[in-house]
Parts: structure tokens; C-alpha cells; sequence
DNA sequence: TGCTGGCACTCGGTCCGCGCGAGTGCCAGG
DNA sequence: CCTGGCACTCGCGCGGACCGAGTGCCAGCA
């Protein structure tokens, strides 16, 4: 049908305008701004009918309309092209992330980068633990009865633990220990080392078996606590450009639910690689999120992710733009962590 | 003179209302709430004089007055006892820090209670590098031409770093370089460690050179390099709050300030341990910050500080009990960093 | 059948003017 | 040197009027 067709380019157009403009768009006001070869009345059908049907509202009665949440999934939905990213962009990504000397400062280089490029809120995730697998185990004795155990994975993070051991152990132990957690986990899954870890336990000989199980106790705990999965947070600033206009009450609950890393990694932990998840308004489930929408995908070479990145802004942003960051950023951490 | 001393009862009693009502402080409302023993008249004579001398303002003509940066910095430096912390506080410390696995934990933590305690912005620096003493090198091999280098540091902070080799390596040549390396810093201050490098290059075996040279080099990179020290920001939702009221523009260049952690790092460097150091609007060179104080202190068991911590807030903040917890919360640091 | 121009109507934003009240400065008296 | 009184200032809040953007509906036209 015409008709049909017509109306979708009415609710794009419309989508456009309030997001470059943010204000309420009228009819006249489209028809003037996007040649759609129709009068203003006949955008004005058109839209009554979007209304009905629940992509677009007005705020209050003799003001234009604005999309609904329902609006923006719709366009979201028919974005056909991802805006590709300009030349520059390309260039200040690769730029922005050459020369990023350890993990935390890739994490670190590549959320300022999205920030800037979407002027949003990004977060980016530490690589999970139970998707790396360990590249090193180090034993360092502290005293007779701890030890610091460090991990390194191949992603190149590192995390530390110190472990109280039950017995005084001496230097040549630790060093023999060491090279059988070496000999036993290295290329391992991080998932796969529950079941290793028994089998180690076993093998031991008696006198080192109190040691062992409480060094790999420590190191279960590690890799099985998803608590510390962590988030870099960068360009908060964003959130106070058009606050009062951008987000209903105050920017406050959004500002809490981000520094409650939980509630954004629960949405990162849906998040597949190289397929972007928008989440938009209401259609996040905690409440201080109703207001925004939230752009992510997972990145990693491989098949399965690494971990996520995104970006968060009012439902009222530039979908396609965003997206397109959102992606070439994961595209360039996946390389980055790959080759390390 | 009974002048004086009544005038600065006047400013304090001034402060003090104004940082609990925020509302602009009017003689007769100071000598009904702050039983002053005299008239709002004297109050009034007072309060010119206060003015003349650049201790209060007024927003405008017919409103109370309100303290200036030289007022809050009069009744800071008089602020004879600070203010103790509840038994309550107290036990929500020794809580809230217990229990922290590693460095990156304890930070963690002592942010968000310190954001918690004083509700404002809270910012805790990373241990600084060049004041620990290492604790143990680990080199990695990656592949034969690169390795990963990981510093721990006696404060529990730990660095990587990829080193790319001129020569391919054997892996008994990288034990050989670990134990040598170990040998030669283990329980130097890194700070020392610029002289002892150049002694280890020379003493090394020829053929061993090229590798010892190009890991020094990024050891001594890694030690140096000060732009690493990092940051951990906490209760940033607090700006949030009574934003319009409390800062003059917008929040927007302070979380901007913040995030360029270089600005607050400058402002640690300055801060010796169990000295609280506050300064207050103006006095900030930063102009992000002329409207906001900063109370901060050195953490660290020893005489010289490891590393900083404080927090940011309106000028109007409560400035006697935001420094017990700064101090408080320094202290528990200390000793945690102390222990491990 | 569907598009178009015209027209009456609605209603929120803005501006203006006014009164109120908090707070001040000054002055004369104790 | 403090106090009570008094005239004055001025920002804030309130209410009414105006304005204009935008709509819905209707009759005419292709």
C-alpha cells in the first residue's frame, strides 16, 4: 500500500527531527523540512492514524508529536543501513587505541572513545574470566603462611588473590607448586578448571594436599565469582548537556544505576558479538533505566564473547550513528585483545 | 576584644545555617536559632562589618547573606575539634573495608563509603608507583619475540606491561632473566630502581644484553610514567542533587574535570599524610572547580604518603564532618595497605 | 478514494504588573 | 555599645492576558 509506505517515512522523519532538534515536530514543520511530495493536512492524518496505533504522542495538546518508545523500536527495527563511520572517525579510532599499553588502558582509551564519538555515556566490560583461558599462574610467598597468587589470562587481565595457607610452607614448595598449576591450567577454559582442580588435588602428594586445596580454593573463587566482572564508565559529563530536557526526572537514579555496575552488566550479559542489542525506555527493566536507551554489543574475535560495550543515552538519540560507534569500537577492542 | 569574638560566633553560626538549610542566612533567623545573647540588630551591625571585611555576601539586596569562599576558609581554619565519628560510622568502616580481596577492592570500596559517609563525589588514587617497594617481577613469555611483564608492588598494585624482544628467546633464558631481575629489585623502592637498572645491564652476559636492555626499558617506563597513576571515582550521582542550588553553571565541567583525572591528580600531589588539606572554591586553580572545595588526605602507614584521597563537594558542605571521614577512612586504608 | 486548502478551536508558554514579605540600613534612645 | 523602631529596597510568586503553533474537521477537487 502507498499508504503504508507514506507512514513509515512520516514516523522516520519525524524520529529525525526530534532527535536533531528536540523539540515536539509539527506537521507543517515536516513537510517544509523533508519532501515527502504531501501536503500538511495529509502528514496530519497520517499521523493521527501513527497515534492510534501508538509510535508517536503528544505531549500535550497543541504541541507536535514525539515518538514513543514503541516509535523508536519501529525505526530502529527498519534501519536498513548503518551510517558508516566518516574517514576521520575511522582514523581517530585507530589513533585513539594504538598505543594502549596494558589492558586497563585499552578498557580505559575505549570508553573516552565512545563517549566522544556518541556523546553518550559509555561502558565497556573487563573481559569475563570464565571465557578466557589462563596464560600464567604466579605464586609469590608474602610470609610462611600466604601466598599472592596472580593470574593472567589471555586477554591480559590480571587478578590477584592472597591466600592464607594452613601450614608454614617453604620457598622450593611454592616453586614446585607453581610449575604444576602452570603444567595443569595453562590453555585452559577458565570454565573448564573446576573439574582440573579436583584431579590436581588428588595427584598431590599428602604432605602438599593442605596447600593445594587452599590455593585452589582461592582460585575457584576467582574464576567462578562473576561479582567481580567490572565496568569502565567514562563521559558521565553527557548525561548533564540537556538533562531536564533530555530525562524526565534527574539524571540522579540513572547516575546510581551506573555506579551499581550490576545493573548494566546484567544487561551486558545478553549481549552477543557483532549482533548490537538496543534496548530502548520502558523496555529496560530497572526502573532508573526507563528513561534511556541502551546500545551494546559484545566483542571478541571468536565466536563467543569477551565481554560487552555500549552506550547510554536518552530514548530521544541517534540510533544509527551510535550504533555504528558502538560496533566499530567492539570491532577494534577484539583485535586489540586478540593479538596481545 | 568581645567584638571580634561575637563577630566570628556570628560567621560560624552563619556557616553553619546556611550549610544545613541552604537558604541565605538572615539576622533575625540567626538570633532566634543560635541563642547569641544579644538583638538582630547587633547581629546586623556585625554581619556589615563581616561584609565589609569579604567574609559574607549577599545574592541580592533584600536577601540574608550567605558565606564567601574567604568565609568558609576563616571558619575552616578555626575549626578547632573535628568533629568525631559515631560509633556507628565507625563500625560501618571497619565493615565496609573487611573483606576486600585486593587492591583493586579495597579502593573499591573506600570510595563508595566515603561517598556514602559525606555524600559527595569521592576520589581515591591508586597507590603511586615510585613510593612502593617491588615486591616481585614475573616475566611472561607470549611468543618468541614478546613477553608480558608483571610488577607487583609491596602495596599490592599490580603493573603489566608487553615488552617486544629484538632476539628470539628460550624460555630457560626468561627464567634466568626472572631470577636475575628478582634478585636484583626485589625490595627496592621503585624509585631507586633507575640507578640499578644501568648495574644490571653491565653485569649482564653479552648475549643476554639486547633482551635485558629492552626489559629494563619498559620497566623503567613503567615506573616513571606517572600518567599512569590512576583514579577510582565514586558517588558522582551525589552532584546530582541539589545541583542548580549548589553549583553556579551546570555540573557538567566538574564530572568533566573528574574524568580528566590529571586535574585531581595535581591536586593530591600535594597532600601529606594525616594533614587534611581543604581548599576551598577560588582557591582551586582549576576553573572547573571554583565553585567546589576539596578535602583531601594522604594515605599510607609511613611517613610519606602512598597515594590520596578525598572528596569534592559544594563550597557550602559540611566541612567539620567531612573531614573526620576523610581522615577516618584514610586510616583504614592505611592499615589495610599495611597488612597485605 | 484519497489528497488539499481553509478554518475554527485548543491550550501551553511567555510576558507583564502587582503585592507581599524578608531583610536591610539608619537613627535616636537607653 | 546595644536595642527597638522605622522607612526602604527588591526578589519572588501569582494571576491574567496575549500569542501562536498545531490540531481536527470539512468541503472541494483530481
Amino acid at each position: 500500500m502507498a499508504h503504508d509506505d507514506r507512514r513509515l517515512q512520516v514516523l522516520r522523519a519525524i524520529v529525525q527531527d526530534y532527535v536533531s532538534t528536540n523539540d515536539p515536530v509539527g506537521s507543517k514543520a515536516l513537510a517544509a523540512r523533508y519532501d515527502l511530495g504531501v501536503s500538511p493536512a495529509t502528514i496530519r492524518n497520517d499521523m493521527a492514524v501513527l497515534e492510534e496505533e501508538g509510535y508517536i504522542t503528544q505531549p500535550h495538546t497543541s504541541a507536535g508529536r514525539v515518538p514513543t518508545d514503541k516509535g523508536y523500536r519501529f525505526f530502529v527495527d527498519r534501519l536498513s543501513a548503518v551510517k558508516p563511520l566518516s574517514a576521520a572517525e575511522r582514523k581517530a579510532i585507530e589513533k585513539f587505541l594504538d598505543g594502549a599499553v596494558d589492558l586497563h588502558d585499552v578498557l580505559g582509551r575505549s570508553v573516552r572513545l565512545l563517549a566522544q564519538l556518541t556523546r553518550q555515556v559509555a561502558v565497556v566490560q573487563y573481559p569475563t574470566l570464565s571465557r578466557s583461558a589462563v596464560r600464567h599462574l604466579e605464586l609469590v610467598p608474602l610470609s610462611t603462611s600466604r601466598l599472592l597468587m596472580v593470574l593472567i589470562t589471555d586477554t591480559g587481565r590480571v587478578e590477584q588473590r592472597i591466600v592464607e595457607v594452613p601450614v608454614d610452607t617453604e620457598a622450593d614448595t611454592v616453586a614446585d607448586l607453581r610449575s604444576r598449576l602452570n603444567a595443569a591450567f595453562t590453555g585452559a577454559k577458565l570454565a573448564e578448571a573446576s573439574d582440573k582442580v579436583s584431579d590436581l588435588v588428588d595427584s598431590s602428594p599428602p604432605q602438599l594436599r593442605p596447600l593445594v586445596a587452599a590455593v585452589s580454593a582461592t582460585l575457584l573463587e576467582t574464576l567462578v565469582e562473576p561479582s567481580e566482572d567490572r565496568l569502565v564508565i567514562g563521559g558521565t559529563a553527557n548525561l548533564a548537556r540537556g538533562s531536564a530536557l533530555d530525562f524526565p526526572g534527574t539524571v540522579r537514579p540513572l547516575l546510581e544505576a551506573l555506579e551499581e555496575q550490576v545493573v548494566v552488566l546484567r544487561l551486558m550479559a545478553e549481549v552477543g558479538p557483532s549482533t548490537v542489542t538496543v534496548s530502548i525506555g520502558e523496555e529496560n527493566e530497572h526502573e532508573a533505566l526507563t528513561g534511556a536507551s541502551f546500545v551494546s554489543v559484545g566483542y571478541g574475535s571468536g565466536d563467543q564473547a569477551l565481554g560487552g560495550l555500549g552506550v547510554v543515552g536518552p530514548t530521544r538519540m541517534d540510533y544509527a550513528g551510535n550504533i555504528a560507534a558502538v560496533r566499530a569500537v567492539a570491532r577494534y577492542v577484539g583485535h586489540l585483545l586478540a593479538e596481545s
